[in-house]
RNA sequence: CGGGGUGUAGCUCAGCCCGGCUAGAGCACUAGUUUUGGGAACUAGGGGUCGGAGGUUCAAAUCCUCUCACCCCGACCA
C-alpha cells in the first residue's frame, strides 16, 4: 500500500524538473529556513535560515576586517533631502522608496491615526551612499584622513513588487561597504579587493563558484561609475548576481561634498566605492546545492554539522543509548576543520526516528550518525552523509566516525563546490555566434510553461539599444562582462555587428 | 497601475452556481493501546464569530453592494 510519502521518491514534491519555482519554495519550507510574514513583501528568517547567515556573517566579516575595515552604524531613516543630491540614484531607487511621514499616533474613534507630519520625510534606507556620505564630508578634512574604510551590517528596505524568499524581499539583511579615497587608482584597487573577497566568499564557504566581471551601464548601480559583479548559475540555469562592487568616482562625493585638502593644498572632492551582499546569498546556496530531497547546506556555513539520533527501540535502554550519544557527541565538539570547530546536536525528541532522519535530511545537515543498542555492543555507529543517497550508510567504529569527522565535513564542502561547478560548466555555451542560434537557445519548447533551459552564453556583444530590445523579448539580459576575455575580433551574436567584447549572457533572478 | 483569481480549523482545501437541520474532510495537535534499526496503525478528543461592513430574506459560508488582504500574469526589479 504505502502512503503518498512512502511512494514518493523524493522528500520533496514537485522536483526540480517538474516546477522549479515550485520547488524552491518547498525547499525553503521543508528546511525551516523562513516564512513569509504578514507584512508585505518581508520574510521571517527562521532559526536555521538565521544560523546560516550568521555563519556567512562570521566568516564575511573576518574578510572585511582582515582587508582594513572597521564596522560602523548609521541611521535606518535617511533625509528625503538627501536622496535628492544625486540624480542618477535617485531615478535608480525612488520608485522602491518607504517613506516615514509622522510621528506620533493619534486615538480617533477607537482607532489609531497618525498624527505630527514631519517637515521633512525620512526614507527608510534603500541603501545608505547618502547619509554615510553625510558623516564622511565631516570626517573627511585632509588627505591624512583617507582612506576611510567603513562597513555596516545592517537591515535595508526597498518596496519591490514581486517578492521570493531571501532571492528578492522588501527588507533584507546585508553589509554594505562605504570607502573614501584620495585618489582614482586607489579607489578603483579598493573595488577589486572587496570583489575577490565576495568570491573568495562566494566559492571557498558557500561553495558556489562565480564569474568576476564588470556590469553594462544599463545594469550599473545608479550613481556609479562602474559596477563589478560575481555572477552565479542556479540549477535552472539562470543568472543569480550574487554580489557586487561599485567605483563610484567622484559623483557621491560631489553629491556630499567630501572634499579634502591634498598634499599639494588644493581642494578636492574624495573618490568612493561601495558594495554589498545580502541575505540573497543564502538564496543562491539553497538553488546551487539542494536536491529533490531538500537543502544541502556547505559545512561551513551549516548552522549544526552533525545530529546524532539516538535510536531507542525499548524505552528502558533510552539513558544507556542517550548516554551514548551525548559521549559522542561530546567528542565530536572537540574536532574542528578548516579552524571551524565542529557543531553537533543530539535530536532525544520523543518521535519517530524516520521523520527525525527525514527532518535533518531536509534541513541539509552534513553529517546524520545514528546510534542504538546494538551499536553500544558493538562499539560502532552508522554515519550518513547528506552528500550521499539518503539510505546510504557506512558502518563505523565510534573511534572513526569521530577522527574522521573534520575530512569528511572537508570532502563534503570540496565536494559541493565540484558538483556545482560541473554543472555551471556544462552550461556555459561558448559556440553560438548566429541570433538564430542564440533565440533557440533561451525559447523554453513549452511557453505556458518553461521547462529548464538555456544557461549561459558566452558570446561577443557589441551593444545598441536595438540589441537591447531584441534581448528584452527574449528576457535575456547581459550579465557581465567578465574580466577573461578572449580579445578576439568577431561579431555581435545579437546584431552581427563587428565586435570584439566577450560577454555572458543568461536569464536573470 | 492593468488583467485574472482566492479568502471557510494551525496547514491544504471541499461546500457557494441552485440560500434551509448542530459547517465538513485530509494533514497537524492531545490522550490511550499496539508498534518501533528509516516518513506507523487503530480508537477517542480539542480546535471555526466561514476576511470585514452593510443589504435582500422567515432563513446567508452560499445572493447583492462596498471594503480589506493575499496570490498569479503583465509593467517594475541596484
Amino acid at each position: 500500500m504505502g502512503t503518498d510519502k512512502k511512494s514518493q521518491a523524493t522528500a520533496i514534491s514537485p522536483r526540480r524538473a517538474e516546477d522549479y519555482p515550485e520547488w524552491y519554495q518547498q525547499v525553503v519550507k521543508a528546511g525551516d529556513l523562513a516564512e513569509t510574514s504578514v507584512v508585505r513583501g518581508c520574510m521571517v528568517i527562521k532559526p536555521w535560515g538565521y544560523g546560516v547567515w550568521e555563519n556567512i556573517q562570521k566568516h564575511l566579516d573576518k574578510m572585511i576586517k582582515d582587508t582594513g575595515h572597521m564596522n560602523a552604524y548609521f541611521p535606518l531613516l535617511i533625509p528625503l533631502s538627501f536622496m535628492e543630491k544625486e540624480a542618477a540614484h535617485v531615478d535608480g531607487f525612488a520608485k522602491e522608496c518607504a517613506v516615514v511621514t509622522h510621528h506620533r499616533l493619534q486615538e480617533k474613534d477607537g482607532k489609531l491615526i497618525p498624527a505630527g507630519e514631519l517637515d521633512e520625510p525620512f526614507v527608510i534606507r534603500p541603501t545608505s551612499e547618502t547619509i554615510i556620505g553625510e558623516s564622511f564630508s565631516r570626517w573627511v578634512q585632509s588627505y591624512r584622513d583617507l582612506p576611510l574604510l567603513i562597513n555596516q551590517w545592517a537591515n535595508v528596505m526597498r518596496w519591490e513588487m514581486r517578492t521570493r524568499l531571501f532571492l528578492r524581499t522588501a527588507e533584507f539583511l546585508w553589509q554594505e561597504g562605504h570607502t573614501a579615497h584620495a585618489t582614482e587608482q586607489e579607489a578603483v584597487d579598493e573595488t577589486f579587493t572587496m570583489l575577490n573577497v565576495y568570491a573568495d566568499l562566494a566559492e571557498n564557504y558557500l561553495a558556489l563558484p562565480v564569474i568576476k566581471g564588470e556590469k553594462t551601464a544599463d545594469e550599473r548601480f545608479p550613481g556609479a561609475e562602474r559596477t563589478y559583479c560575481i555572477e552565479a548559475m542556479m540549477q535552472d540555469r539562470k543568472a543569480l548576481q550574487a554580489g557586487t562592487s561599485h567605483y563610484l568616482g567622484q559623483n557621491f562625493s560631489r553629491a556630499a561634498g567630501i572634499n579634502f585638502l591634498n598634499k599639494e593644498g588644493e581642494q578636492e572632492c574624495a573618490y568612493t566605492t561601495s558594495w554589498g551582499v545580502s541575505t540573497r546569498l543564502i538564496g543562491g546556496v539553497i538553488m546551487t546545492h539542494s536536491d529533490d530531497d531538500g537543502l544541502r547546506l556547505p559545512p561551513k556555513i551549516a548552522p549544526k554539522h552533525v545530529v546524532i539520533i539516538p535510536v531507542v527501540p525499548k524505552e528502558a535502554l533510552q539513558d544507556a543509548v542517550f548516554a551514548y550519544a551525548d559521549a559522542i557527541a561530546g567528542e565530536l565538539r572537540e574536532q574542528s576543520f578548516d579552524g571551524i570547530p565542529v557543531e553537533v546536536v543530539v535530536d532525544k525528541r520523543d518521535i519517530r526516528g524516520g521523520d527525525k532522519s527525514w527532518e535533518w535530511i531536509k534541513k541539509g545537515i552534513p553529517v546524520r550518525i545514528e546510534v542504538g543498542p546494538r551499536d553500544i555492543e558493538s562499539g560502532q555507529v552508522v554515519v550518513y552523509r547528506r552528500d550521499g543517497a539518503p539510505r546510504d550508510k557506512k558502518f563505523c567504529s565510534r573511534e572513526e566516525a569521530i577522527s574522521t569527522i573534520g575530512d569528511t565535513l572537508r570532502d563534503m564542502q570540496a565536494n559541493y563546490l565540484a558538483q556545482a561547478r560541473a554543472y555551471r560548466d556544462e552550461h556555459i555555451h561558448r559556440g553560438i555566434t548566429t541570433w538564430e542560434e542564440f533565440e533557440r537557445f533561451f525559447t523554453p519548447a513549452n511557453s505556458e510553461k518553461p521547462e529548464i533551459h538555456g544557461g549561459f552564453v558566452l558570446a561577443k556583444w557589441a551593444g545598441g539599444e536595438d540589441a537591447l530590445e531584441k534581448l528584452a523579448a527574449l528576457k535575456v539580459t547581459v550579465r557581465c562582462i567578465p574580466f577573461e576575455q578572449s580579445e578576439t575580433e568577431g561579431v555581435c551574436v545579437v546584431t552581427g555587428r563587428p565586435a570584439t567584447q566577450d560577454v555572458i549572457f543568461a536569464k536573470a533572478y
